[in-house]
DNA sequence: GTAGGGTTAG
């Protein structure tokens, strides 16, 4: 047996007494420093054997600290192997093997871990116990039983403690008991207390209270301020988040990865290249602080392809080093592919990382089918899904039969896509969702079929299951067949129901700036020359013999033409494009990016005005990007 | 000696 290689290196023993390696040299205290800090699984394993012959092994300290190299080294196999091996584990001793478990994800080990210490040692936890365990605890059963614990042993006010349990009722939705907590906080809340209460409102959308918690805290560190930006992420904010992220440079503060694709992130939302590319190169600077991970790579690509650019998502995907360009990665390019319709350059990605070993996801399988989605290829996509199940053991989910129904909606197989959707309720667990009955309504329209749209509609709102959304899409199908009695119909009912139509707001992006407007916007400062452009806009329209499409207004305005005209003329798009001409240069590009489907009428429009000014309009809307050259569209008015 | 807050793909 050799033992020379686990000796200890030159390095550690010159600074030992004698300064030549002598077994008997390596004192207990000597190799408890000597494994303070360490981090690398060679280098501990190397002391553990140096202390083993040393014969100190055993002492207290060197075992604790073995075991903490070791699972800051990621073995925590070995971290574990070391405690069962101790005769007599203390409660820091486990306290500390549980915290590496459940920093690291692995809540059923540290859990597991936890109830040995309780059950099989008889060992009461402490307050670094209970903090180390609650993020751990998956559900609000543990949670509670954790907090009752906590009462008995008169920990719950501990600071720690107490946010940890904070945390833990946020993450499970139950902000009373969160704000409960931490009005036990009072006066004078930790930032990191703050900053769990802060997350557990913009979680859940309540970004003015997570606002003012923010505004409250007398000095911010990173975290709260990627807290605050991802609040602002998460719910549909982007410009908010950028606006904090360039706020947060001002103040001082380095942002670290997170923050980098937190911003990216809201970026990719807004769709604007200018500041994403900006972000790029603030990203490959600032490397000191920021390195190029699985995250930030993806982020990037997730971005570009958004922003319209696919050239620069593939640029970034080929520059990622092999072992960063994990699967997340994939499906990020795929999904790129997939969005710009290049169908087989998604296919053939998919067989790629297939060659490479990679196991393909749930998330995979929806790049893919929505891939096959854009280009009609009905028998691939039957095979992928197929697949996903048979070869790759993923059930596939409510969303991946959503991409099948689309897939056969879109290339004219109505009847067939809603034979899936009355199957899926017997042979899987899956249940349509309001996507899925949306996109078989968006097939109806497109390929004419009102009987069935008609008994799906009243499907839907006998079942309550009708969102803005599908009213809109039947109000199409209606208007579509010259219904107007229907129409009218269908805007009664979606009145009755109370529902509202999402409003639809749309960015043109000049310069480095990006401007918002909502339909009938005046708050601009340049709103009069916006308007004049508007009418100059509409004008040219009705000389092209463009009739406006009043059909499609929804409102309440019964027979009065006029208004609804009105009403069209002011769509959030059209003042997007008027700003565009006013504030752009002749002959550069416009790009525009809005929250909703392309209204049918602003889509004409924008052919139109492609075709007169010979500008290049690019616009992205909820689904797809729309590229209008010379007064044609590249969605081929299919969408 | 040990502990609490933020992140990726539709």
């Amino acid at each position: 047996m050799s033992t020379t290689a686990v000796l200890p290196s030159p390095a550690s023993s010159r600074h030992t007494s004698g300064g030549s390696v002598q077994h008997g040299a390596l004192t207990a205290d000597r190799a408890a420093a000597l494994l303070t800090g360490c981090a690398s699984a060679r280098r501990a394993s190397e002391l553990h054997a140096a202390a083993v012959r040393a014969g100190v092994d055993q002492d207290k300290a060197v075992d604790f600290r073995l075991q903490r190299a070791y699972a800051a080294s990621g073995r925590l196999d070995l971290a574990v192997a070391l405690l069962r091996r101790t005769a007599d584990p203390t409660a820091v001793f486990y306290t500390s093997a549980i915290h590496a478990h459940s920093s690291r994800g692995l809540h059923q080990a540290a859990l597991a871990l936890l109830s040995e210490m309780l059950l099989s040692h008889g060992l009461l936890p402490t307050a670094h116990t209970l903090s180390a365990s609650l993020p751990a605890c998956g559900g609000l059963a543990v949670g509670r039983a954790l907090h009752g614990y906590a009462v008995k042993l008169a920990l719950s006010g501990e600071p720690y403690v107490a946010t940890a349990l904070l945390g833990m009722y946020a993450r499970s939705g139950e902000a009373a008991a969160a704000r409960a907590l931490f009005d036990g906080m009072r006066p004078d809340p930790h930032v990191v207390s703050v900053t769990a209460m802060l997350t557990c409102y913009a979680k859940m959308g309540l970004l003015d209270d997570a606002r003012s918690l923010f505004d409250g805290l007398p000095s911010k560190d990173l975290i709260c301020w990627n807290a605050m930006m991802d609040g602002y992420t998460q719910h549909g904010r982007p410009s908010e988040a950028l606006r904090l992220f360039r706020r947060m440079l001002r103040s001082g503060v380095e942002p670290d990865e997170v923050s980098v694709v937190l911003a990216l992130s809201a970026v990719a939302q807004q769709g604007m290249a200018e500041s994403g590319r900006w972000l790029h190169s603030f990203v490959s600077s600032s490397s000191r602080r920021i390195r190029l991970n699985a995250r930030v790579g993806t982020a990037l690509i997730d971005m570009y392809y958004k922003c319209g650019s696919l050239e620069d998502a593939v640029a970034v995907f080929r520059d990622l080093s092999g072992d960063v360009r994990d699967i997340v990665a994939w499906n990020a390019m795929i999904n790129g592919y997939a969005l710009h319709g290049h169908s087989r350059e998604a296919l053939a990605a998919f067989g790629q990382l297939r060659a490479q070993g990679l196991w393909p996801t749930n998330i995979t399988f929806i790049g893919v089918l929505n891939a096959c989605s854009h280009s009609g290829l009905v028998d691939e996509g039957r095979e992928l899904l197929a697949s996903m199940e048979e070869e790759y053991g993923i059930q596939p989910k409510v969303e991946h039969y959503g991409c099948m129904v689309d897939l056969l909606g879109r290339a004219g197989r109505v009847e067939e896509a809603f034979d899936l959707v009355q199957s899926m309720k017997t042979t899987t667990t899956a249940k349509p969702d309001a996507a899925m009955w949306a996109s078989l309504l968006a097939a109806c329209r497109l390929h004419k079929n009102m009987a069935l749209g008609e008994r799906i509609a009243d499907h839907l709102v006998a079942n309550g299951l009708a969102n803005s959304g599908t009213y809109v899409l039947l109000s199409n199908i209606y208007a579509a067949a010259g219904k107007w009695r229907e129409v009218g119909r269908v805007r009664s009912m979606m009145r009755a129901s109370g529902i509202q139509k999402e409003p639809g707001c749309s960015a043109v992006e000049v310069g480095r700036r990006v401007v918002e407007f909502v339909a009938g916007d005046r708050s601009h400062p340049r709103a009069a020359e916006i308007y004049a452009k508007l009418e100059e806009v509409k004008g040219m329209a009705r000389a092209r013999g463009h009739v406006p499409r009043t059909e499609l207004v929804l409102h309440d305005l019964d027979d009065d033409d006029a208004a609804k005209e009105q009403a069209l003329a002011v769509h959030s798009e059209k003042l997007a494009l008027a700003f565009g001409l006013i504030s752009t240069p002749p002959g550069t590009a416009i790009k525009i990016v809005k929250n909703l489907r392309a209204c049918a009428d602003c889509h004409a429009v924008l052919k139109l005005v492609s075709e007169v000014t010979g500008r290049k309009i690019v616009f992205r809307d909820r689904s797809r990007f729309h590229h209008f050259v010379d007064g044609s569209c590249t969605c081929g008015d299919y969408w």
